[in-house]
DNA sequence: AACGTTACTGGAAACGTTTCCGGAACAAAT
DNA sequence: ATTTGTTCCGGAAACGTTTCCAGTAACGTT
C-alpha cells in the first residue's frame, strides 16, 4: 500500500495526496474528504524512509546519555520519550560510556542516523569551539549547570537546575542545624562534570560561614555509582576522622553512603546529619527518609524537547532554563 | 557527500561503491581499495533513508514497554540498547501507559518505523491469534513466564525467568525460616502478568507446606509502583491482621512496604520477614538490605536482542529461555 | 471580449541508495 | 578457432515520497 494506490484509489493524483498527508494550503475540502477516507480505509502510514529521502531529512532526535545506570536519569528518559513522542519525532536513544567523548559520538550519529537535534544528559562543560560547531545540528544539554561553560552560549541550549547554588543551599542546611564538620562525597572535581560544580558550591558554602576548608573531610569517587560510594565511604570511616555530618551530591550515592555509616555503627541522623541532591524515588523510601534538594525531573525533560523542537522548526533561539528545586525534609537532619 | 561522489571520485561506477560497501562478493581487490580510500578519506556515511528505500526495510528494532519507572527495567534496557547497537541495528525506544494495548501499538510502530522486530517489555500473555499474527515481524517478550501463555510458541520468542518457580523458592524460604503466617503483596492477579504467575507460585507453596490460603493475607495494589504500595500497605497494617512475613512479588514494592512496616512500628526482621524478586540495585542498600531472588537483568537483555537478531537473519528459530535466578541474602530474614 | 486572478491539480524530476541484467575481458576447454 | 565459463563491471530501473512547475477551470475586472 503506497501513496500511488491510494490516489488510485481517491482517483487524485499522487502530488494530491502528498498535499492532503502534509496539510498543504493548496488543496480543496473534496480532495481531502476523498482521499481521507481511503487513507483511513486502509490503515495507511507513509513509509518513513521515502519520506526522510525525499524531504532529505529525518525525524529523528537523539539522545545521548553516559550512565543511564544513575535511577536519576530514568525519570528524564522518560520524560523525553514521552514528549519526543508527542511532537511527532522519533527518539533514537544512545548509550556511551564513561570514557567515550560525547561529541565525537554526537556527530557520528548525527551523520549516522541523520538526526534533526539531539540531546545530551549529564554531559561536561569544557568542549572547545571547534568541538561544538563538529556538530550540525542543534542540541541541548541537560542537567549541568549552564554558566560554567566556556561556549558562546547561542551555539546550544541547556535546560538544568542551578547545581552550584543547590549545592550551597544543601550546605545550609545543615550548618542551620549547627553543623560545622561537614564532610562531602563527591565524584570528579576537575572535569566540568556537574560534580565540580556542586563542589564548588559546597566550598562557597563553608566560605560564606566560615567554616574552615578541610581536605580531609573530602571524599572522593570516580563515579556516581551506588556500590563505589559504599565502598569509597566504609574506607573513609575507617580512618575514624571526625565529622558530624554529610553532603553528599547525589541521592545515589548517598544511598551507598548511608550503608556505609549504618556499618560504621553510626546512627543518622544522631551521630551524622545527611543531604543530598536529587530527589530520585527511591531515597524516599530509605530509613530514614533521605533529605534532599529534588530536581524537577520531568519538567526538565519536557523542556529540553520543547526548546529543541522550537529550534528544529525555527520557531525559537538557543535558551539556557535553570529551574527550581526543592527542599524534601526527610529524617537525615537533626 | 553521496554514493555518486564517491563512485566518481574513485573512478568507478556507483553499484561497485555500492557493493563494496556491502561486501557483496563480486568486486575486485583493486576496486575495494580504491573505493576504501575514497570513503575513509571523506569519512563517508551512507545515506539511512535511501539505504533503507533500496532495500524495502530498515535497520529498526523496536523496544516497547510499559513502566520504564520501575528501576528493575533501567538494567535491562541499558543491555538491550547496547547489545542492539553492537548488533548494527538502531533501537527505537517507544513507552507505553498501563491502559495502552501492547500489540496495537506494536502494529502501528511496525508500520510507522518500518521495524525488523520487537522487543516486548514486561507485558502479558493473554493474547489472541489474531493479535500476534497482526504484527508482521518478529518479536520477543521480556521478563514474563512462558509455560502460562495460550500461544502458539513458534510465533513469537520469550526470555525470561520461570516466575512461578521463583515465587516458590521465595515463599519456601519464609517457610523454611518457620513461618506460616505469610502474607503476600501483589499486582492485579488475572490479567497475565508477572504478578499473576508470581501469586500462583505463592498458592503451590502454600498448598505444599500445608499452609491454608488465607484472602486476608493478600495485599493488591494496581501497579508495580513504590508510592503504592507504601500507601496500601499502610492501609491494610491498620486492619491489624497478624502475620509473621511477607512476600511481595518485586523489590520495588517491596521498598514501599517496608516503609509501611517501619511507620507501624514493626521491626523487619524481627517482628515481619520479608522476601522479594527482583534484585535491583537499591534494595541492596535498603535498611535492613532486602532478601530477594535477583533475576540475571543484563543476561536477559542480551539474550533477547541476540534471539531476535538470529530470527531477523533467518540464522535461527523462535525459541523460549528460561535464565535461573540467585538467592540474595539480606536482613530481612529470620 | 479579453485579461488577470485565484484555487486547485497532475506530471515529472529529484532524493540516495540497491540490485537486476547485460556485457566485457580473459582464461580454459573443446 | 570456437565455445564455455569466470570474474568483474556499469547502466538503469526501482524503492515511495516531496515539490517544482506548468497548466486548467472558474470567476471577477476592465
Amino acid at each position: 500500500m503506497t501513496i500511488k494506490d491510494i490516489a488510485r484509489l481517491a482517483g487524485v493524483s499522487v502530488s494530491t495526496v502528498s498535499r492532503v498527508l502534509n496539510n498543504h494550503p493548496d488543496v480543496s475540502q473534496d480532495a481531502v474528504k476523498k482521499v481521507m477516507a481511503i487513507v483511513n480505509k486502509y490503515n495507511y502510514i507513509p513509509n518513513t524512509s521515502a519520506r526522510n529521502l525525499g524531504m532529505s531529512s529525518s525525524d529523528n532526535i537523539g539522545v545521548i546519555m553516559r550512565g543511564i545506570s544513575n535511577p536519576f536519569y530514568t525519570k528524564i528518559i522518560t520524560a523525553i520519550g514521552d514528549k519526543i513522542e508527542k511532537s511527532g519525532y522519533t527518539m533514537v536513544m544512545q548509550q556511551i560510556s564513561t570514557d567515550e567523548d560525547e561529541l565525537r559520538v554526537a556527530a557520528m550519529m548525527e551523520k549516522d542516523k541523520r538526526l534533526q537535534g539531539l540531546i545530551l544528559l549529564g554531559g561536561h562543560l569544557n568542549y572547545t569551539k571547534e568541538q561544538v560547531s563538529s556538530i550540525g545540528v542543534p542540541f541541548v544539554c541537560c542537567t549541568f549547570s549552564n554558566e560554567y561553560g566556556n561556549l558562546n552560549s547561542d551555539q546550544y541550549s541547556s535546560v538544568c537546575i542551578d547545581d552550584e547554588a543547590t549545592a550551597f543551599s544543601a550546605v545550609e542546611q545543615l550548618y542551620k542545624k549547627g553543623h560545622k564538620k561537614i564532610a562531602v562525597l563527591l565524584s570528579a572535581v576537575d572535569d566540568g562534570s556537574v560534580s565540580q560544580v556542586r563542589y564548588a558550591g559546597y566550598k562557597r558554602a563553608l566560605k560564606d560561614f566560615n567554616i574552615p576548608e578541610d581536605d580531609n573531610l573530602i571524599i572522593q569517587i570516580h563515579s556516581f555509582n551506588i556500590a563505589d560510594a559504599y565502598h569509597e565511604m566504609s574506607k573513609w570511616l575507617d580512618k575514624g576522622i571526625d565529622f558530624s555530618a554529610l553532603f553528599c551530591i547525589s541521592d545515589n550515592m548517598a544511598m551507598g553512603a548511608m550503608k556505609a555509616l549504618r556499618d560504621a555503627k553510626k546512627i543518622v541522623p544522631d551521630d551524622v546529619a545527611v543531604i543530598a541532591i536529587d530527589g530520585i524515588e527511591a531515597s524516599e523510601y530509605t530509613n530514614p527518609v533521605l533529605s534532599t534538594l529534588c530536581q524537577p525531573m520531568e519538567h526538565i525533560g519536557i523542556k529540553a524537547v520543547d526548546v529543541l523542537v522550537d529550534i528544529i522548526n525555527n520557531e525559537g533561539q538557543h535558551q539556557h532554563l535553570t529551574l527550581p528545586t526543592t527542599l524534601r525534609e526527610g529524617e537525615t537532619l537533626r
